[in-house]
RNA sequence: GGUGGGAUGUCCGAGUGGUUUAAGGAGCACGCUUGGAGAGCGUGUAUGGCCGUAAGGUUAUCCCGGGUUCGAAUCCCGGUCCCACCGCCA
């Protein structure tokens, strides 16, 4: 969430941050109920002081009255702070200075394209033709088990999926991040905290309402949590964990878009980079993270295009963010592949999430700062699969390992099952 | 799922209704002392809000949320987490 003090002084250029991103933000409602809470806590305050001279002095007639006034000024005090913390919730994050105000992704800026789309001389199958021919993805029978936006991957699909995290996850490690395994279903609660639940959020995510718990859509979400609370040593910053998890999507909403095969479905594993740096750093790291998703497609030899988001493509929490698309053959068109998404203090503010500058630990009147966080993808497996079977695919259908899985996968090609 | 125990400041730990706006100890910071270090002595040592140029004042916070009371770390109710044992279990 935005600082409330922010808020206050610069009214104007919230309200424009949220429409750009084509959220309504109540401010005049905030404003005011700010206004009320400031002054009933003012007059509480002073209600407080008079009750603890009147039981120091034990003149409980003196209290008596004071609790009456008391009672009421903190139900009233209580009704004015559950709105506005409401409210306040509800308030997106402002884009970056420099991202383009746009009006829908149309609008989003293609940054810079590598690779050229491969030139095909027969006619290409696509990710489903493929994935069935060469007995790695079963939907059909995935459909049967558990519905649409299912899938079964079996197989060299499966050999592959574990290459990929395999390869992403060495190559982190080396970079430094912290590997890490983090639990899919946190509490409601926390993915409230990590802010995902606003304005229709909720909707795409599943609920075990029992238990009070909540299925992640990434990884980001359990990990950026995991230091809720807590407080770093600027020395130890920036913290980098790659995290491998399934991610779980409603895709309410999304009914009829991209229903073929599984580019977009209920369930899929995922590598993620999580980063927590100062305010000054976060900029850069943004940056070091994107490099590093696009470094991964390089290696993969996979046609891309960097994107920038525009204003009204931004998530509720992002102030800035990329995204890689790969090209797929089949379409014709690139795909979002991964995305690197700078978000500010503005989930570590939900979060309570600090760090102490350098030069101040130890020292009275220190002032902890909020940290900052990022997010961004390693591998999005199952696109990453689509986008491997289709460009490296051969007229019979057979499809060519990159080069840099060969090691893991231990073949250099995978040949439909039918024709052996 | 059942039974029992627990959660107090940076850490350890005392504290079952009113000089506890939290004893004592350790750690840490600063000062004195010292040739230097240690020991010793002294001072300081949480976070958020509000008032104030500041010094400072005030308030809330003893796991969280309610309640009882003139007054709650302390009593009552609900919850979370941790520990032990039992049951079940990959």
């Amino acid at each position: 969430m935005l600082d409330i003090k922010f808020i206050r002084e610069n009214p104007d250029k919230v309200r424009e941050g949220a429409k750009n991103k084509n959220i309504n933000v109540p401010i005049d409602e905030i404003l005011r109920l700010d206004q009320e809470h400031r002054e009933l806590s003012r007059i509480l305050q002073e209600l407080y002081t008079q009750r603890n001279r009147a039981a120091k002095e034990r003149d409980i007639e003196g209290g008596r009255e004071v609790k009456a006034e008391v009672d009421s000024s903190e139900d009233k005090l209580g009704k004015i702070k559950e709105r506005l913390d409401e409210l306040l919730y509800a308030v997106p994050n402002l884009p970056a200075l420099d991202v383009k105000i746009g009006k829908d992704e149309s609008e989003n800026e293609i940054i810079r394209k590598v690779g050229s789309p491969k030139k095909f001389s027969f006619k290409v199958r696509d990710h489903v033709e493929l994935g069935e021919l060469l007995e790695i993805i079963d939907l059909e029978r995935a459909a049967k088990v558990s519905g649409t936006r299912f899938a079964y991957l079996k197989n060299e699909g499966v050999l592959l999926e574990f290459a990929l995290a395999q390869f992403a996850l060495d190559s982190l490690i080396k970079e430094g991040f912290i590997p890490i395994i983090p639990p899919v279903l946190i509490k409601t609660e926390t993915m409230k905290k990590v802010g995902y639940m606003e304005h229709g959020g909720d909707e795409d995510m599943f609920h075990i309402e029992k238990d009070g718990l909540t299925l992640v859509g990434t990884a980001e979400h359990s990990i950026v949590a995991m230091h809720q609370d807590e407080t770093f040593l600027e020395r130890d910053l920036p913290v980098r964990y790659v995290g491998f998890s399934s991610a779980f999507r409603r895709e309410a909403g999304s009914y009829g878009k991209d229903t073929r095969g599984i580019l977009r479905v209920h369930q899929f594993d995922k590598v993620e980079m999580v980063s927590y740096t100062t305010p000054e750093k976060s900029d850069s790291e943004q940056d070091y993270l994107l490099n590093i998703e696009e470094k991964f497609f390089q290696a993969l030899k996979i046609p891309y295009q960097v994107v920038k988001m525009c204003t009204a493509d931004l998530g509720f929490v992002q102030a800035k963010k990329y995204d890689i698309e790969a090209w797929i053959p089949s379409q014709e068109k690139y795909r979002e592949m991964t995305s690197a998404s700078h978000l500010t203090d503005f989930q570590a503010r939900r979060l309570n999430i600090k760090f102490l500058p350098a030069g101040r630990q130890g020292q009275k009147g220190l002032e902890k700062e909020f940290i900052h966080t990022l997010n961004a993808t390693g591998f999005a497996i199952g696109r990453t699969l689509i986008a491997i079977l289709e460009n490296y695919q051969e007229k019979d259908g057979s499809v060519v390992v990159p080069e840099i899985l060969r090691n893991y996968v231990n073949i250099d090609k995978i040949s439909p099952k039918k024709l052996k």
